[in-house]
DNA sequence: CGGGCGGCCTGGAGGC
DNA sequence: TGCCTCCAGGCCGCCC
């Protein structure tokens, strides 16, 4: 599900109405989570706490708590957070639960289980297992094709994975990196020692236009993305390559490929990518 | 030692 | 209809 756009749209869609609530009460039904649920410090650290900012770093959305402590939830590929009257039935999968003194709770639903909830204390977040090794956020001003020149010196390998890679850049996935590559005009396999100052530009630019205008359309809605609201985004009809085998290419006319890379679907238009 | 791959999970889609 | 296989937006650890 989420890539940067679909967290930072959660993160907007949450600014308005969470911040100032206080939670009242933790409800854990599943620990077994990606990482075991650690439920005595989540309640210790949660209840009681009232919402003071919303923050994202890479696909993680920060919670920022009153005394010291931040909240941190990590959506996986079908974590999905949102906000409902505290009236609302249970749903299936709905395995961490936030009650709110507004009356409503924050529950988390995942399916797969890839997802994460833990706690820590604000002032230590970078230094965090989760947080020390992350690279650059794109969309911030240290960001650049100079940026990416210099992570790629001395690397080797195909430059999708490397732009996947999060001690390069973060909040990059398999969507975005498809269509920031055909935007680019660049070869998902393309080796990185094999491009040029003026190409890193693009990939730079690229990325950052394909994941504005994602946060713009409220994400992309394959399966299930939906904001805090259970507002789904509209993106997924703005993509050029993801999802579009066979299909002829927006730009050239050429068919849309799939390849298999490192596990994952890569979509590319063999007319445009070089 | 950097890069590639399997594994973690469940559910939906598509083939037979 | 039902069963089987494949596939999925992330990430970590193990392996070469």
């Amino acid at each position: 599900m989420p890539e940067l756009p679909e967290v930072e749209v959660l993160r907007r869609s949450l600014l308005s109405r969470l911040i100032g609530d206080r939670i009242t009460g933790v409800a854990i039904r599943t620990r077994a989570l990606r990482e075991p649920l650690d439920i005595a410090r989540l309640l210790r650290d949660c209840e009681g706490r009232r919402v003071l900012d919303l923050r994202r770093r890479a696909k993680y959305l920060l919670i920022d708590l009153d005394a010291g402590r931040t909240l941190v939830v990590h959506l996986g590929m079908s974590g999905r957070l949102t906000l409902v009257p505290s009236t609302e039935p249970e749903e299936p999968h709905e395995h961490v639960a936030f009650h709110l003194a507004s009356g409503r709770r924050l529950r988390l639903r995942d399916p797969r289980r890839f997802g994460h909830v833990f706690s820590l204390s604000t002032d230590t977040i970078e230094a965090d297992r989760h947080f020390a090794r992350l690279g650059v956020e794109p969309l911030s001003p240290g960001f650049g094709g100079a940026a990416l020149a210099a992570a790629a010196m001395g690397r080797r390998g195909p430059v999708k994975s490397f732009l996947m890679d999060a001690a390069v850049v973060v909040g990059v996935g398999n969507i975005y990196v498809a269509e920031a590559l055909h935007v680019a005009g660049v070869h998902p396999e393309r080796s990185v020692a094999r491009i040029s100052d003026a190409r890193w530009d693009r990939l730079a630019e690229a990325l950052q236009q394909v994941l504005t205008r994602a946060i713009e359309a409220g994400g992309t809605t394959l399966n299930d993305f939906a904001d805090a609201a259970g507002q789904a985004g509209y993106f997924q009809v703005s993509l050029a390559v993801y999802d579009r085998e066979r299909e002829p290419c927006l730009s050239c006319g050429r068919t849309i490929l799939r390849r298999i890379h490192a596990g994952r679907s890569t979509y590319y238009c063999p007319g445009c990518q070089h």
